[in-house]
DNA sequence: CAGTGGTCTAGACCACTAA
DNA sequence: TAGTGGTCTAGACCACTGA
């Protein structure tokens, strides 16, 4: 692969003229997915410039969240993970029916190995952003915390909010939720599901998402946050699930009217 | 503001160990948005540490878009723009009849002030992701990119692609498409549109996007793409735009059926 | 002007990986 | 073991900001 030199007449600082070589490399598939990146050394050599310089060219990529570096072993191009694509009937009833909880039915219309871990059940005060989507009687939620894998990488983390009166007493409550997941126990529990309002955003993790996450550098995460309404028009439900932006495609259909 | 001391005994490197620091002042309300960081000198003298480590610390909360550096005044935290929640129903007809554009519309409702430039419009070959979407008879497709601003602030990029056989000759191979915006152009020329489809996925921006939407290190961008579809089925038009992060939150209804 | 961040250098020691 | 990236030091010069 060629790399150029530095102009010392640009205005261009150095490291961003390197920078640039190697996304140059890089989109014109000289150094495709996987491929390892010319190391610090080469870089300082090539280019005649101290490590910190070189390093300061690939901080630049990584920071792009185009390129992963691996402690001893180099820099790779980043291997765009497998994208699971979300369509707007996920939460169709007859998936529920056929004893499917949403994760689940997908991964076998998918093809990939559902996980899930970290499930945790609390009840407390519900989060400001949760009492204002829940109308709430007492305040007390229930929270089910949990994280999603597809074919072992982590890609989505979730926690649930029912209002304690709701979901107390209920297999919500417990770990296991049953067949068909919170949204079965709903509507046997005489809450029928009528609407969801989904609110996306995206941001960058904070440092505790991307451990979970096991995200690199430089990758954003999608948060969605998805709002139940039954038949009679109450909120029974608030979802907060915060995903690896690279790992996900939501799809959603609007009428014209 | 209280900043601790390094644990010279933690595994945790210094320069997190300050970015903790920093970063839970933050948290803790002790620096609210705007207000300005100890500089690098002050945490060199603080830490007892070099420079360059002080300056690693910082990168990280710029990296997490937590905060924003500006040369000559000092590192500050970020202030959040203000948000724009788009309905799902921002596409409704009644509001073309009215004579608005989509993002006029909205401006009118969010009482922003709203401004459109780079303004071009371009024929040629369809990229192979609009190909995907559109049946396109001969391949070739008209482009009218532009870039919208709220407030002064510039906020999103958007590139519709047409077929040609559908847009050559009306407003819409036009600068200024008239009132209404293309699809009012669209519906004149009698293609009834019924429904589109968004496909929602987010991302770091290239440092193009990232001059024109005007971001700062560390923020991700929303990536749209619609595709709408008129009453006999048929795909007329494709819309790839790219969205700052922090100023969206897009709203969507989902029946549960 | 003094104070700020931006860039660069030339070293150093360390931890991790793979042969 | 050699080669890789991770962290750190102690300087240097520069460009930008605001009093």
């Amino acid at each position: 692969m060629e790399l150029g030199r530095i102009d010392r007449l640009n205005d261009r600082p150095p490291y961003r003229q390197i920078a640039d070589h190697l996304r140059a490399a890089i989109d014109a598939g000289q150094l495709g997915p996987g491929d390892r990146l010319p190391s610090e050394a080469e870089l300082k050599e090539h280019y005649g410039v101290a490590r910190m310089t070189a390093r300061q060219a690939i901080q630049e990529l990584r920071t792009e969240g185009r390129v992963v570096a691996e402690h001893g072993r180099g820099v790779f191009v980043r291997q765009p993970p497998p994208v699971r694509r979300l369509a707007s009937d996920r939460f169709a009833r007859e998936h529920r029916e056929a004893g499917k909880a949403a994760f689940l039915a997908e991964a076998e219309r998918s093809g990939f190995r559902p996980r899930v871990d970290q499930i945790e059940v609390t009840r407390g005060e519900a989060p400001s952003f949760v009492r204002e989507r829940l109308q709430l009687e007492g305040g007390l939620v229930l929270s089910r915390s949990r994280r999603y894998f597809a074919d072992d990488r982590p890609v989505e983390l979730a926690v649930s909010y029912l209002p304690l009166e709701i979901a107390e007493g209920t297999a919500i409550a417990e770990t296991d939720t049953g067949p068909g997941g919170v949204y079965a126990r709903l509507e046997e529990a005489g809450y029928t599901l009528e609407r969801f309002v989904e609110e996306v955003t995206a941001r960058m993790p904070t440092s505790e998402e991307r451990s979970r996450l096991e995200l690199q550098a430089g990758v954003p995460v999608i948060v969605v946050l998805r709002t139940a309404y039954d038949s009679a028009g109450r909120s029974v439900e608030v979802c907060d699930t915060v995903k690896a932006a690279p790992a996900f495609i939501l799809e959603y259909e609007i009428k014209a009217r």
